[in-house]
DNA sequence: GTCTATAGACGGATAGAC
DNA sequence: GTCTATCCGTCTATAGAC
């Protein structure tokens, strides 16, 4: 059925995988229907079903193909800064660079998909679908296994549950980033300089900082907003 | 119809918007029927049309109740700084607390729903329905148009285009912090620690890292990468 | 592999009794 | 305000001709 890389010519199952892509991060698993999907893909209505069995298949499917080629170059780039370091801890710059800017790059890349891609994998981290949730969890255990580890070395003296945390803010951040540059958020037509080009090194720096912020120990932020008494209630006083 | 503060019993139209916002979150817009929404707050079927007039219109009044209050709170507490400062610039720390404190103590309230809307919300971000979208975009205009010239006047030596963008970021990073404090991302089962009264702290020493991390005027962080020539196609060479 | 036709369930919305 | 009954469109999936 499947050997990788059998580089053919843009067939019926390519061309569907390619427009759900499209439309999922449109308007979302629910959302889009088999009837738009082939509609877009110029392909017959049952066309999904004799590719893919089913609808939910499909969208495995789509995750699939783009996920295993991206934690597979993620993977890559941390081998060569590891082989690099012989044995000295990567730096968190690197591996920050491995996992985001790897993503970031295949974000960049508007012609094959890749950014399509992108902003689709970022919409469905919030979207807990049950069986999308489950398929993510196992394609990220690897790269997860790897990457943390390297962080903890990288910084010792940051608690692991820190770190934990602090990866899945970045996680957020590069989501946003991401969706960012097109005409999605809420910051549309603030932006002056939506350059997916220069969102790298913006993103990079901002995670660094995050990364390496001071540990609060203390209450929080809190003291800045104290000195009132039940303000927050529902109902205006 | 609608005088603010009425606080009557929990009747149908409220049990209809509890009901649907914690079925939003957990299925979507589109994945959520009427059926499901008049089931769950023990309703007929028609008592959505007759108290919203349509499915959208609930979805937008699921927003605006939550909304109007988060923002109003935002703004109390940016005007609460400003008068402190009499005239100085407010420092980065309290208007973060301002805007993301606010949010994250709303989120903290699993009581009153608080928490279930906070996810909803850093889940629509991400979801681009054409109506929900040009919706947000007004809510937010006013505390957007409130701190980001108080950012601005923070940190005068940053460009404003870096401000917006790590503001952008700090939304996403915002989102996810939400979201993980339960099963729902890939981290599920690897925080030991979830406790929401130290994500405060935690996400506010992250983000004010990231809004004050050192600029980046060059290249960004691929030469931490390079030395490689095409090794980024898609097929295995 | 691709097509038409259709089954069978479910979607939002409404009419009209109470 | 709440209910039942129902309209009518769309959904996924499949059967079977070509």
């Amino acid at each position: 059925m499947s050997d990788a890389s059998r580089a053919s010519v843009p067939d019926t199952r390519d061309r569907l995988l390619d427009a759900a892509e499209a439309l999922f991060v449109e308007h979302g698993f629910e959302g889009t229907s088999t009837r738009m999907i082939t509609g877009a893909a110029r392909a017959n209505l049952a066309a999904v079903n004799y590719h893919f069995g089913s609808k939910d298949a499909l969208v495995q499917e789509v995750f699939r193909r783009r996920l295993a080629e991206l934690n597979r170059q993620r993977l890559a780039a941390l081998d060569r800064l590891e082989a690099e370091a012989s044995g000295a801890p990567v730096r968190p710059s690197g591996i920050l660079g491995a996992f985001f800017g790897t993503a970031l790059q295949l974000a960049a890349d508007t012609e094959h998909g890749g950014h399509t891609f992108m902003r689709l994998l970022g919409r469905t981290n919030t979207e807990p679908n049950a069986f999308i949730r489950q398929f993510l969890a196992e394609e990220y255990a690897g790269v997860l296994g790897r990457f943390l580890p390297a962080l903890y070395r990288a910084l010792p003296d940051v608690p692991r549950e820190e770190i934990l945390w602090r990866f899945h803010f970045m996680m957020g951040a590069m989501s946003y980033a991401i969706a960012g540059t097109d005409g999605l958020q809420l910051f549309a037509g603030r932006f002056d300089d939506a350059d997916p080009a220069r969102l790298i090194p913006r993103l990079m720096s901002f995670l660094l900082g995050g990364l390496r912020a001071p540990l609060a120990e203390f209450g929080g932020f809190r003291d800045e907003r104290a000195g009132e008494g039940d303000e927050g209630g529902l109902a205006a006083a």
